[in-house]
DNA sequence: CCGGCACCATACTCGGCCGTATGGAAAACG
DNA sequence: CGTTTTCCATACGGCCGAGTATGGTGCCGG
């Protein structure tokens, strides 16, 4: 009863299918765990009809990474980006990432293969520009420069230690009413009032 | 020149040397790296060796974590806990992580590999303990309850996010004057005035 | 209806790493 | 000084997962 998750929609694969069960694969049990056999029977085929879509296992880390890349940048950040006011916007990214913790699942799992050369270059770029998102805002409501960047930099990584804490350890079983209150005691207190 | 790091010294060898020679690999390398064989070639000896000290590779990946969780508990925490006042104690901890961050990267390869089996309660405890000790230091400079824990989470977070920001990904290449910068603002931030 | 292309199965090879078996050298010991 | 214990080398068996080779089946244009 470990196989057979989706052998349902026994139609032909296409490289995208692939590149996504990678990514589901990535976010359950990280990217140590994308093997071409253990994809193989978990899309109902065999490794036969991998190597006719990619030449090695590497090339699929790098298309499904590259997706990845794509479908999350204007997927959080531009979800609140057209709100105006800089402080309502630092508030509801908050909110959102505290309420969505759990879709933060494959950024969390990219996050413990930094030390692979495919993964590295792709959350440099994915972290720059989140970073580059809160500077801005914390320098549009007011901040200097310097204060903003450091400022946005503690944001940040209280993010990603959240993630790590809350998704791979249990950090102490926060149920929803807790975890609403930690996010508000955090927006209390990296956003100025 | 890839081998024989160290193969002055040419006595025997104790089981203590090879959990050191774990941890060592541990923090540069990560858990996964951590094979027999490969630690052998670096103490300069062959598999024989390993098998008369431990029964398998799991064996040493305990014995090194357990002793890693001793001389880690009395190490950061043991240098501020006498500091009586609790503001000062908190403001002495982020200076002193900040400064010594590099000396944490066993913690932050622990961190990345928490979904295995042996790391992860080790680090459950060690988590554990930090938290209690922030949540105490916060309540003891007037905080209530409830506060002093989510500003104790909050203060992990950023610890934990710091480090896998910056000794993982090079973190915009902070100098020491732009992190110590950074290490003050934390502390204005997080820290009552 | 047929040749060709897209997609996949089957059956291998190969290298890496774990663990085992066994013999040898070096120290410790009586 | 001989024996026992401790530590290590060498050699081997076996698993697992990547990658290759090759043949098979459905679909599609002509």
């Amino acid at each position: 009863m470990l196989h057979a998750v989706a052998k349902v929609e026994r139609t032909r694969l296409s490289a995208a299918d692939w590149e996504q069960a990678a990514l589901d694969l990535i976010a359950k049990q990280g990217v140590g765990a994308v093997a071409v056999e253990a994809l193989a029977r978990q899309l109902g085929v065999t490794k036969g009809s991998f190597y006719w879509h990619f030449p090695n296992r590497e090339a699929l880390l790098k298309a499904a990474l590259e997706r990845w890349e794509k479908q999350d940048t204007d997927q959080v950040l531009g979800q609140v980006e057209p709100i105006a006011d800089p402080r309502a916007r630092l508030c509801e990214l908050f909110r959102r990432t505290g309420r969505e913790a759990k879709s933060h699942a494959i950024y969390s799992a990219l996050l413990r293969a930094l030390d692979h050369p495919i993964v590295q270059p792709v959350m440099a770029r994915v972290s720059a520009r989140r970073l580059d998102f809160l500077t801005l805002a914390y320098r549009q409501v007011g901040m200097s420069r310097s204060v903003a960047a450091h400022r946005a930099r503690l944001a940040y990584a209280a993010y990603v230690g959240f993630l790590q804490l809350a998704l791979q350890l249990g950090m102490p079983r926060l149920e929803h009413a807790e975890l609403e209150a930690y996010v508000e005691h955090v927006i209390d207190t990296l956003i100025p009032a």
